[in-house]
DNA sequence: CGACCATTTGACATCTATCAACGCTGGTGG
DNA sequence: CCACCAGCGTTGATAGATGTCAAATGGTCG
């Protein structure tokens, strides 16, 4: 059931390059340490549907995604899960590594995935070799902290249509506007029930927001503007 | 109405010491690298009441606190608060200073306040002269992440009871038996309107689990451990 | 002592979760 | 290659929890 299934992958060093340089966090850094880094690293390949890391495990390692796109949710004792972020090409995933021995949320690939793998030591040694990084990791979870803050704001004191609407705008404007995200998952992501979410939805197709595309698992926005004046 | 209300104040250095000795982020520190720092602060008085900073503004310091206690807020288009957490002595604020460069949460004053001023250039610098401390703040900041990922799931999930108990062993846990906090200031926290909080109170006063005093601003617990076992 | 504010309780409105049913689609196995 | 079916998407009806509005009580502070 989660079970993780991952398959170690060649990838010649000047595409690690690559991705590092794509990274926020890394991209900061000389030439030397960026290769001196990606070289330390190993490639994976996660299948759709497949976990890069669950819940409550020990946490081993740290990752840079080279490509796809990746949720991170919890799961709730009521059987409910609550979706967190989607992580893309250049995120990278489980920072946290560096202070808490264990992962707190599951990561499972919702597309194809490659990914970049470090060693939780490697990381470490890496940090203080370059304490640059530090800087930038916290930056990035400060960022983290501030978005989910925002986003108890919104549960607790906007409705539905509008929580739907605020959270189609910060997909989109991070991942474009197809969203490959199923109605389940947005539901998820919103704190909101599917067919509540569907509802909303719906208002949202009659204002011409969102494109009227039946295709599965995905939501087209047709009116960025419009969605983001409407957006708090 | 918002105004920051604070007063300079002459504090040994060995009261600043023993701040810095008692702070989860700089005991791991040398006895030299803590003085180094502590003599580095300026002391600070906080009314009751008063705020330390305020979301949106220019992050300036950052503080740890010798005593008092401290609410993090955020206020919403709609008017309503939510509380993120209490802060109280040996705790950090602010440490997203490092990398954000506004607040993006108020801290307001529950109890008259002392905490100790560090600029944040200061700051930067002595990250660069002591690097522990970046790890011990991310640790301080994954923690964070975890509690409020967590409270999402809770407050998506759980009923109003279930939540109002959630949050009263949390804030005990960290504050003891006896909390200094109004209703309104527990429903913030919990995501709830005041009243619907009182109706729980009510029934967890019917329980034993909470004191039925009717002190204002307070809430006593009585049987911590049926609150422990209660809370998911 | 009086004004103000926190606390409490009640009545009511409403949003959203829940349960149910059905069309459709994409993937799978024969 | 096609038929089948599990699961997604959609809509409707209903119940229930919580927000909202209102009002009374009681504690605190000047």
């Amino acid at each position: 059931m989660a079970e993780i299934v991952e398959a170690k992958l060649n990838l010649p060093l000047s595409r690690k390059i690559t991705a590092f340089q794509n990274s926020e966090v890394f991209k900061i850094l000389s030439p030397n340490a960026i290769e001196d880094i990606a070289s330390r690293t190993i490639a994976v390949r996660f299948k759709k549907g497949s976990f890069i890391f669950i819940d409550g495990e020990k946490a081993a390692f740290f990752y840079i995604i080279d490509s796809g796109l990746i949720k991170l949710y919890k799961g709730s004792s009521t059987g409910k899960n609550v979706m967190f972020s989607i992580a893309k090409d250049g995120d990278t995933l489980n920072a946290s590594a560096l202070s808490v021995d264990r992962y707190f949320m599951t990561a499972q690939a919702i597309t194809d995935v490659i990914a970049l793998r470090l060693e939780r030591k490697d990381l470490f040694h890496f940090l203080n070799k370059y304490p640059n990084i530090a800087v930038q990791i916290m930056k990035k979870m400060a960022g983290r902290l501030d978005e989910e803050c925002q986003k108890i704001v919104h549960i607790t004191g906007e409705e539905a249509e509008q929580r739907i609407i605020n959270s189609l705008y910060r997909l989109s404007s991070k991942l474009g506007p197809i969203l490959t995200i199923r109605r389940k998952e947005l539901a998820e992501f919103s704190g909101i029930t599917t067919e509540t979410t569907i509802r909303a939805l719906s208002k949202l197709k009659k204002k011409g927001i969102i494109g009227s595309s039946s295709k599965r698992g995905e939501i087209i926005i047709s009116d960025m503007e419009e969605l983001q004046s409407l957006t708090v």
